[in-house]
DNA sequence: GCGGTTATCGCAACCAGCCGCAATAGCGGG
DNA sequence: CCCGCTATTGCGGCTGGTTGCGATAACCGC
């Protein structure tokens, strides 16, 4: 075991250190949320992950999902995103930070890479000091197809 | 009556007016909760609304409050903001539009001119033709005195 | 004013998410 | 390998908010 070279991209093994470096415990329940999430190409919801650990381990309670999913972002391994349904949504911090656009009369999803969004994110540090994090909250508008209908 | 001057800024009667056109109704809750909104001078939570007119109107449901609020909002009349603990915040739509910035660390709230937000929402009018609402969600981050705490 | 249509109400049940508690199980040290 | 400490778990209960349903009451036309 010791010689295997690890090719995967993210090692388990140092994540598990990661997380008792801190004092943290590298329970199953945690290691499954963290499957589930890196199984999950992009962002899922708790439900979702919920329910694919139940396929393994049904005596999953969604509790402990929310649990570790908080403790996984304490750690910087996991972030969230909130859009206009009030379901959270989660990322594995690794994968590329991006802005959403979620149009609120037909629903549809738009991604924009960060540097959109950054100058307002400088702005707001050179005026108020403020460190924002634009990726946090989805911005909520009319998108393009929608507001053409609605203005003919 | 019919002499009356209305000095009000709100004439109540063109708002019960502008509710009937669109086939609303006027109910007795509705006047309710526009109250409650009036009083409160800036934004406010469902909650508050809802014991407000309690003390007039016990037997109200917070289920009609929401709804109310859902069905003024639509009428233009009302607008609401998504701030980082999940209750939502509440505002009369003639109140002044500003943005808000509210921090992760120590939750305070900061507002912003929206002319300080408009430029993105121009950016992304421009690129991707969506019509941004700036205002809708407060934007996350970490306020100056928490940032120079946390980098010392 | 009166009556019919139907928007709205109160209620009960539900959903996403959070929290306190007692039991369990990782972890680090010996 | 075993032990003790304590982080974490499952559970029950709660909060903010939403939804379906049958009863009520605005509104409109006469
Ligand atoms: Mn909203
Ligand atoms: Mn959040
Ligand atoms: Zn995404
Ligand atoms: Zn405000």
């Amino acid at each position: 075991m010791r010689a295997r070279a690890i090719t995967h991209a993210t090692p388990a093994e140092s994540i598990g250190e990661r997380v008792r470096a801190t004092g943290k415990r590298m329970t199953v329940q945690r290691r499954l949320v963290l499957e589930a999430l890196q199984q999950a190409k992009h962002h899922t919801t708790a439900e979702e992950i919920a329910s694919r650990i139940r396929r393994q381990y049904p005596q999953i309670d969604p509790s402990t999902v929310y649990r570790n999913l908080e403790a996984l972002e304490e750690l910087g391994l996991v972030t969230h995103t909130h859009f206009e349904d009030r379901v959270t949504r989660w990322h594995l911090a690794d994968a590329h930070r991006h802005g959403h656009l979620i149009c609120r009369s037909c629903g549809a999803e738009l991604e924009v890479p960060m540097s959109l969004l950054e100058p307002l994110a400088a702005k707001l540090r050179a005026k108020h000091g403020f460190v924002a994090d634009l990726a946090h909250s989805a911005v909520v508008g009319v998108c393009s197809a929608c507001a053409s209908v609605s203005s003919r």
